[in-house]
DNA sequence: GTGAAAGCGCTAACAT
DNA sequence: ATGTTAGCGCTTTCAC
């Protein structure tokens, strides 16, 4: 039934909905060549007569020829997608990571597929066994998740697609791993060199998830560049967030307990944009003002940075510049792991 | 070479990376059976018997096998991929847009292919043709871009591709083109009756852009919903954004213009997300106070809209719902085009 | 230069 | 129930 339905839609070449999408045989047969020609001028890898080069392309145009890449990509064994695997769509950062690396791929023809892991491992999981079965040519990956299915990347490397880790160091070895991201030492040491110059010197510091290697490393970078000035950032300071959705209860207590101990926080820096966003909070929520009681330092800045009750200085990752790399690294296709360390940036508002 | 090298590894059965990727083949012959009846206990469609069934799997195991779903689409014709293609992706609308579909096609298996048009009708056409050579299961489409490029969708819905316009009303008929959007003229009235309940009377508009017909309709709407209630919105109160980056200088000319009139606008809507950031900065820059000189009633909600020096009141369309919606119309495959219109809410905060 | 024919990895009749 | 075989739409030897 399904054929002869082609058939009539073929035989009164209507052009009603629902038809057949044309091959690249109907596209031989209309311009009188073989298959083989239609392909060669398609890819344009050998020569083909001018004559016969014109009767193709005026079929491939008379037909709204338009080949699939799926069965192209059977061949070379991968497609020109790339993924992108995100921790987090809700963040901004994110945002501006696909806008980067959808801007290169598209540029080269290829689409970029977009999977978020919602920060949980199965999903992360099926969307990454989902990815392999597309045969992707690259993937970038900013999955928060810890840690990250270490097999399935691996696996998809052997297999000859590019894994990008973009805001994380590479975590496995393999020549088809690389790393994109963020010096986050350098994210805590600006921050701190920032405070110190504002005269800040009692700092607390808000962390998304402890068990972050990035996060870690912020933090280490802003007490390791205050022990340089000879000020120390107790342990106790740094919290984490103990939920994203809440406002940072831990910030409270540091503050808290540090106004009984007669010696106030007078600055706070947030390691992530969401601790941004729940540091904000729940400073508002005490009743404190910035910068007057505490400055404060964000991470990753937003559109409405600017336009808060105080706006925000924030430090910042180049991440149209890290998406961008990233995707050309997958472009390129390096021969052996590369790694690529930017340096971050500081805006400076009201906050501070 | 290269044959020779995958021979290579395939006979040392090494587990170095670059291996060749086992086919159904190779599940077949390890497991002693025809790649027939592999395909069938991959796809569970006929019965086979246990002990094969049990062969198979341990054989897929052992290797790893995650088959091609670019050769699968080549027989049905169809990927089960989807694609989104929105207008820009730094509004936060776009962003939820994306949250609601990806979550909704992976659940189904699915993967999601992601392109911004970024308001250039070339690259939106050849996205357009990228994702066709896809042959995607379906197409969510919110490009602000008008006139879209309606040969290019309509040859997309031919080949039996779902193509959901969101935020926007069909724009071509055709059984496989449908349409979910909040209901514009609603969106107006809600923003006018609060402003009405607020005291307010002297309203001007502000749009991202005149020809975009669901800008059209939100202003529309303000305007009937106050004609009701007697009061009369002049077209000169509605202007456009001169552009996305800069403030709203068409909003001053308005206010200004109020003000020599003796007649001073006390509330302000803004049909779009952008808009309503430009509306906003356009106002901090003539230092008028909101809500006390004039009353804004922005469009989108969005994370910190509750953290602005002025907590703005948003008129909100219900993105994820929406987003939902159309991926499930895109797995349900209606026989014919449906038309879906969702009631906006409202945001009730400080500005107003 | 160009076509015939042999696949790419998988599925779907068609046999048995 | 299971294997054999013929494709899906395209690329790529391999002859001519």
């Amino acid at each position: 039934m399904q054929s002869r339905q082609q058939l009539d839609a073929l035989a009164s070449g209507s052009s009603a909905s629902g038809r057949r999408r044309p091959t690249i045989g109907d596209v031989a047969r209309l311009a009188g060549v073989s298959t083989a020609t239609v392909s060669r001028v398609l890819s344009g890898t050998a020569k083909v007569s001018p004559a016969k080069q014109a009767q193709v392309m005026q079929a491939i145009k008379k037909l709204d020829y338009n080949p699939s890449d799926l069965t192209r990509a059977i061949f070379t064994g991968r497609s020109n997608s790339v993924g992108l695997l995100v921790a987090d769509l809700r963040n901004p950062y994110y945002v501006d990571l696909m806008r980067g690396v959808e801007s290169v791929v598209t540029e080269h023809g290829g689409l970029v597929f977009l999977a978020s892991a919602a920060r949980d491992p199965d999903r992360e999981a099926s969307v990454l066994r989902a990815m392999d079965a597309q045969r992707m040519r690259g993937l970038v990956i900013t999955s928060g998740h810890d840690p990250i299915d270490h097999a399935a990347l691996g696996r998809l490397a052997d297999h000859g697609t590019q894994v990008v880790f973009v805001t994380r160091p590479v975590a496995l070895p393999h020549p088809r791993v690389h790393s994109v991201r963020v010096d986050d030492e350098a994210v805590g040491a600006l921050a701190w060199q920032h405070l110190r110059d504002r005269g800040r010197s009692n700092v607390a510091v808000v962390t998304q998830s402890a068990w972050s290697l990035t996060q870690r490393e912020r933090s280490r970078g802003i007490r390791t560049a205050a022990r340089i000035d000879h000020v120390d950032i107790p342990e106790e300071h740094i919290t984490e967030l103990s939920s994203l959705e809440e406002p940072a209860d831990g910030l409270r207590a540091v503050i808290e307990a540090g106004r009984d101990a007669g010696r106030p926080i007078d600055a706070v820096f947030a390691t992530s944009g969401i601790a941004t966003l729940r540091a904000y909070q729940e400073l508002a929520d005490m009743g404190i003002s910035i910068p007057d009681d505490v400055a404060f330092v964000g991470f990753d800045d937003f559109p409405w940075a600017a336009h808060l009750k105080t706006p925000l200085t924030v430090v910042t990752q180049p991440a149209l510049e890290i998406a961008t790399q990233a995707a050309q690294l997958i472009i390129d296709e390096p021969e052996a792991s590369v790694t690529r360390m930017l340096a971050p940036g500081l805006t400076v508002r009201a906050s501070t």
